[in-house]
DNA sequence: TGGAAATTCCCCTAAAATAGCGAGGGTTAA
DNA sequence: TTAACCCTCGCTATTTTAGGGGAATTTCCA
């Protein structure tokens, strides 16, 4: 049984948040890390972390608002594929203290961190981190690296379950017109212009913007299109 | 060598749009499918697919509209996880008249469809699709499903480098004054309940969406909302 | 230390958004 | 067939926002 294998039995077991942070801890066991860390920015509007590191350090990284310079967390809002520590940007003032600070609380120096993306804006960040040496790091991270794309997938899925056990709430659905309307709102286009494209009237183009923000439950124009954005219902 | 080693192999060498095609019809043979797919919607702006269908179907497709009523797509939007084909909803009227269609052109009965998502709104399916009984199917879907995950993933790094060869452009950064007020705009806030929020007056409020509009490019707020929310600047 | 950026404040007018009232014809599904 | 939804258009009214100016601090980075 590869080490894949047992963890991701074990994953299929774990239906409560404290069993997903035991499962957690024993990946870091299971793959000899020094510290495995998942954190969802957005599961139904509520943030969720499942982690290792110290409750010290959590409650400084939050007082220190390090979220904001914290180069991991920016790195992976802008990649798609596993990031290693190493190539990151840590140039900044405040990447550099917060380098120093988290070196300090017993985080490894080698780090790899993989973004996970889901419908409706859902966000999170799986990272394993580990104090070695560049050589060592390089072998696990070449042999560890897929599993860790495959865990980072399974383990959110399974996150989402716990949070979401109804499943993705089925939203009503918009018409052609009004996903037309929501697209071209969404790329900076007047009303005036999108009544143009689509050959309207303006006054009907308003009863589309109306009907789809009433669809949404949005309170606003502006909330009505991140909604649609964030629901995967329109597309840039 | 693993199926998926010599997949990835191949892959690695492979930089150009031809070469890819090439690619996605080695992945059908090597995993004897009969049709794969990979079909970005949103890279820089402009869609790209590389698959095995015929030219007619694909015209076909088109000219139907049948991407506003395939139930793939629609599911691919609202799912985390790899989806069989059988699970997915084809109730509705186009639903059906595009299945029978699409059985009529070649296309396997039994389908994985894998939805990818990347930075900065990029969104991409990736499928394999076969003719068999639900028995093999299943046999198949249990073997090949984590391979397809990583290759739907490896596949859509290579062909990001192919077509933005320079990586992530590197955006103008929102200070945390704009994060904060683009935030708030895009679950519908007013600029007074935001100043409010934020302890300042409206009037400044102004300025942060005035500049985060010009950093973005964006032509109003809509548009500014929409792209930061896409560069991943804000999450819901 | 010097300049750039961030943060804060203010006025103005035109445009847009929101809300309310209406109407008619077409398609679809129960 | 009837109800529900989609698409289309008209009018009026109020509130809010957009976007054009200008200017003062502080804070941060080179």
């Amino acid at each position: 049984m590869t080490k894949l294998e047992e963890f991701l039995s074990s994953l299929e077991t774990s239906d409560t948040p404290d069993q997903v942070q035991k499962l957690v801890e024993s990946l870091r066991d299971i793959y000899g890390v020094t510290n495995a860390i998942y954190h969802a920015v957005n599961l139904d509007g509520a943030p969720y972390a499942a982690l290792t590191y110290s409750p010290e350090w959590m409650d400084h990284y939050q007082a220190q608002k390090y979220v904001q310079v914290d180069p991991v967390v920016r790195g992976a809002l802008q990649h798609f594929h596993p990031m290693d520590w190493k190539r990151l940007d840590w140039s900044s003032k405040g990447s550099r203290s917060f380098l120093g600070e988290a070196t300090g609380a017993g985080i490894g120096n080698q780090g790899l961190s993989i973004p996970i993306r889901g419908p409706n804006g859902q966000f999170a960040l799986f990272t394993v981190n580990h104090e070695c040496s560049d050589r060592e790091w390089e072998v696990f991270s070449k042999e560890a690296k897929r599993d860790m794309m495959l865990i980072s997938h399974f383990l959110h899925q399974q996150v989402v379950k716990i949070v979401m056990p109804d499943g993705p709430r089925q939203y009503e659905r918009l018409s052609p017109r009004e996903t037309d309307t929501l697209k071209y709102l969404a790329v900076g286009l007047t009303r005036g212009q999108i009544a143009e494209k689509l050959q309207i009237s303006e006054h009907t183009l308003r009863v589309y913007i109306d009907s789809a923000r009433f669809k949404l439950g949005a309170l606003n124009t502006v909330h009505a299109v991140a909604t649609a954005y964030s629901r995967g219902l329109i597309t840039f």
